[in-house]
DNA sequence: CTGGGAGTTCAATAAAAAATGAACAGGAAA
DNA sequence: TTTCCTGTTCATTTTTTATTGAACTCCCAG
């Protein structure tokens, strides 16, 4: 079966739980609305191929008026200092998050980047792209290596064939990236 | 580093030279040409999240002019009875592999369905086309809840907006879908 | 029928990916 | 400078996903 997801039921949330443990245990400090949105963002994050803890941090700046600092973030959803420190990190990278005013201390504010253009734009280049170029260069190579091989004049070309279309194939997905991007404005 | 998704080397899968991995056995019964075309069915295919097994058949039969039957497939590629069932009847169910003619016994033969475009659309429509349902829902439960969330009036309004662009785009996105297979020729 | 091989199923196992948390920088305030 | 606190790094653990293989089903040949 294709790209299996797993289906979220929204939890209700309880405002102010147990913020004070040790390590939390998937604890929820969303209201039903963030939690909701941070279900809307795990699933098109997983869609997309990254973990489901860049999703949640999204989610939850992205439902959020106010810039959150990041032990906000750590509590509330409930993830190890390391999950929000990378996830940070890569989200900020494409350009999805962006650092939003200082809090006392060294302590900074994050912010969702709301604006979803080139945000897709960045998780394609980032994901489709790479793989465009790569196959593009295997093709190449493949296409050498049909010369090499020795069979019936049918079949090589018969294959020489298939291999054209799919560089074509790869030529107009790669030319039509951009134009995605543009057209989700 | 950059955004994780899947990203696998898979530099020219050079014929005798992984004497590496404890692992599989695999694969050594193809050809130069061959192996390298199923390296670039492998990285597409991982790229929107197929097992690998997956990208290996589809692979293996694209770079045959011949249908192929269960066993060669298993041998050739070294996999197990298991995953080449498995990988063959996902492969049918998009319609990217075809039944081609018996073979004596209870054997068939199987085809690569070369024609990218149904493949192409077959996979959106089972990864992305899903998700896009799902957030749309998820989207509108959330507009709900944001109507019984007791916050400032600015506030309100501020998050009422995204999830409105956020509504845009999933429109936008579903309605591209379609355009995106026919531009696929 | 019935014997046997082709392919399927699915619980068990292995491999891959993500999350964790303890050790570690490094800055700000004192 | 020293202390304290914030965030980072990365080896380890947990979770998820893919692969395997043995038990099974089914169908054709004999």
């Amino acid at each position: 079966m294709p790209v299996p997801l797993s289906a979220r039921s929204a939890t209700a949330a309880s405002e102010f739980s147990d913020a004070g443990r040790g390590s939390a245990e998937a604890a929820v400090d969303l209201s039903a609305f963030q939690a909701e949105v941070v279900g809307v963002f795990v699933g098109l994050g997983q869609a997309m191929g990254l973990p489901k803890s860049y999703g949640e941090i999204y989610g939850l700046l992205f439902a959020s008026t106010q810039p959150l600092g990041f032990n906000e973030i750590q509590s509330r959803l409930g993830l190890s200092k390391g999950s929000v420190s990378q996830g940070l990190r890569a989200l900020r990278e494409i350009g999805a998050v962006v650092v939003a005013g200082d809090f006392p201390g060294r302590r900074e504010g994050y912010v969702a980047a709301t604006e979803l253009r080139p945000l897709a734009a960045a998780l394609l280049r980032g994901t489709l792209e790479p793989q465009l170029v790569r196959g593009s260069a295997q093709l190449k190579t493949a296409t050498g290596l049909l010369g090499e091989e020795n069979l019936p004049l049918a079949d090589r070309r018969v294959l020489a064939r298939r291999l054209d279309k799919l560089q074509g194939w790869h030529r107009k997905a790669g030319g039509l990236l951009p134009w995605i991007i543009k057209f989700l404005r």
